[in-house]
DNA sequence: CCCGTGACTGGCA
DNA sequence: ATGCCAGCCACGG
């Protein structure tokens, strides 16, 4: 699997995850095959923001904003918010209520 | 080409 | 429970 082909299956995963619901960096890395990376999905996600993807429901392992610096206009938070999902200091309450894991839900 | 820098994580002290 | 550390690897300077 080649750089390109990784970014697009970080964007497809991305894309699949429910409205109100959230995941994380780690999850897709080891839905993809390369459970060591997680890093690099969070570098995917740069190009991602830019796009019509909903990267704001990526998260870190314990529920916290980590990329909400990349956002801009309605903020990380504001559009979790507005999905129903409370964030306290960019920190999501509840977080394993609304995680969303992609080997379970897409049944793999 | 080498080096520092991350939207990260599991494990262990 | 909390915090630190070593892997991780694409990129830019």
């Amino acid at each position: 699997m080649n750089r390109s082909d990784f970014f697009r299956d970080v964007s497809e995963v991305v894309m699949l995850i429910p409205y109100g619901r959230v995941t994380t960096y780690g999850a897709i890395a080891e839905y993809l095959g390369t459970k060591s990376s997680a890093r690099m999905v969070g570098y995917a996600m740069h190009a991602l923001v830019a796009g019509e993807y909903p990267a704001h429901r990526v998260v870190n392992r314990s529920g916290q904003l980590t990329g909400h610096i990349h956002f801009q206009n309605p903020g990380m938070a504001d559009r979790l918010i507005a999905e129903g999902i409370t964030v306290i200091e960019n920190q999501i309450v509840d977080f394993n209520k609304h995680f969303w894991n992609p080997f379970i839900e897409l049944s793999v």
